[in-house]
DNA sequence: CATGAATGAGGGTTCATTCAT
DNA sequence: TATGAATGAACCCTCATTCAT
């Protein structure tokens, strides 16, 4: 009788890609409740039923509601981080921060509901407790940074690089803010030009 | 028994600075719990110990632990409103925006848990049921929108004045958080120079 | 105006009956729920109800179920260790022995549900895990050890004490589990003297 | 295909020994388990990996978890049964009491884990639950009674035999005790000669 | 028949709120 | 009015059982 020759091979195959797939969509689903109602007051039940399963399904794929929501924020973490080595191979530094910023918010742009998620832990009091995600922004940091380094001359020498990079991160932390305020409309990576246009030259007439 | 004559009204008002007073002190204590733990981690009973009394007692000024926060968040707000105003006399638009900077950074070194108190509510799931934090928010990017507007010529005519709020808005928070993250030190209004240099001149050199 | 002498402290002392009485009656309801089905089988609501209190009282008064559980235990090898204790100044060590026999014969009769408490963690894959209990079990032994060796020459030479005293214990143990198995009737400690009778002199004719 | 005139009924057998093989397999695994955690702690999943079959597997050879339970027991009761059917050639009564003790400690040092199996039901609430068992421990008391009453003479007359049936059960069961607290260790049966000697000449010096 | 993931009722525990003292 | 113990609804998680493959 002939066989399809990696059977067993595809069906461990087929079995983890429905693990991943099934992963996922709780991920997802989890998303939505926590972006619409934050991480305490979402229910396990609610994550369930928004995902189609039963709840003991969930621990089938993670280990508890925390597990969850840290998924959650690793995997949009590995999004972006893999998003934005797409900007490494720009030489000028300007350019590349200003790639960078059009990646980022571009990023939210695709992942809209991602943002909310990480901003729950920036409540002060978890701060600390959540040293991954704090992690993550001094991971974005140093790349401003280095690219401010980088630019060297071409950027006022009166303030150490971390005070700039600070600077831009602030300026694309309001224009996202604003953004969701706005309800997320369409077009937010094309503030990326006014952002840099004001990190760079100001706001005052020259 | 002889009474004065308007002790009913004094003693009423006696009542009334008794509750003021009790008010205060319950708030004060759900600050410093709220601002340790969060919100949703917070337990009435920290609350009622930290103030010092039982937890029947919140209830006899407070109706439900969600109305603590909130009065919280509006006596913040008052204490900022009323600080702001302080600025309002200052005729030099952009100097009035630096004062106005100065007095936020202030306001939190001098009320530092006031500020985890807002960003917990900052979430954005929490947006729609705090209209009146946004509200405030906006208040603020108004003053700053009429000082950009009065500053007329000496702004740039290229960005609605919204964008430019909105950047200084920005650069202001990213201090606050570096602020945070760092322990919150003494000193966090003398940032308010650099601020409103970046915001004007921006990071490149001239 | 003249004050109760002590009023303070009795409110104290009424506190502290009153969370001893709770405790107790908690503990009774326990007892009777464990033993009708045994400590896995009960559940948090049955005991609250067989104790006429809501769940969540229980837990102002046991850190967990099996806190109520170990508190039971505990409770009962007090209350059998100071009856015991009662047996000391005996003189005569055979004596001794049959009283103590007789005082755990009758302290099971008075308190009847606490045997089948202690049999539940019997269970062998407990053991280890209950060393309070097989602390007190070991307890009992040495009582019964010391008894024998101080029996002399009235006992047998050619046995270590520790297997006599593991001898009647059987004794006492299968006494009192024919006693359950008939459903706990009056009279149990009036077997004393068997025990003992054929501990002494065995089951064959002389 | 020429097939074998009673293939139906072989066919048939060989599927009956296949189910016996797997029914005592999974008993086997799930005694381990049971022995391991007890019954409560005893997770399906566990016993099912022990087995090396899928959970689900086990519910073709068995109706539920307790179904396994009661399956392991009766079969233990049968060769415990069996065994001590090898004593009844025995002609002398105290002598046939001696090699049915010595039956029954054989029975355990070579089957441990399955005491452990009885005991866990021994819990007295159980007791009701568990007829088989019960009725099984009466049938062996019954020997003892029957042995006790065969020895006629030879045995006191002042106590029914049931109170020395009981007697010796006792010593055998507080043996075994020590044995099992003791870890196991070989030689349980080697307490034979001990246990019927203080059954019959007691513990006093003579 | 074997598989093992999906199921969901049920458990222990927490804690905002109430209320008798 | 202050107290703080009692309350019980609600939550997260477990795991025996089922069933589609």
């Amino acid at each position: 009788m002939a066989r399809s020759p990696s059977s067993k091979r595809e069906r461990r195959s087929i079995r983890e890609e429905s693990r991943a797939v099934y992963r996922q969509a709780i991920r997802e689903a989890a998303m939505r409740v926590f972006g619409r109602t934050g991480y305490r007051e979402a229910k396990i039940t609610d994550i369930a039923s928004e995902a189609g399963v039963a709840t003991g399904t969930l621990y089938n794929y993670f280990s508890s509601k925390e597990d969850i929501f840290n998924s959650i924020r690793e995997e949009s973490r590995n999004i972006l981080r893999a998003s934005l080595e797409k900007s490494e191979c720009i030489r000028d530094p300007v350019e590349r921060m200003c790639e960078r910023t059009r990646l980022m918010l571009g990023f939210l742009e695709d992942h809209g509901a991602l943002f909310s998620i990480h901003m729950q832990t920036s409540s002060l009091h978890d701060m600390h407790k959540d040293d991954e995600d704090a992690a993550f922004r001094r991971e974005i940091l140093e790349m401003f940074i280095g690219d401010i380094d980088q630019a060297g001359e071409r950027m006022r020498q009166d303030y150490p690089s971390l005070i700039l990079a600070t600077a831009v991160g602030g300026l694309i932390q309001s224009t996202i803010l604003t953004w969701v305020e706005a309800g997320c409309p369409a077009g937010l990576r094309e503030n990326t030009q006014t952002i840099m246009d004001l990190f760079l030259h100001g706001a005052a007439k020259r």
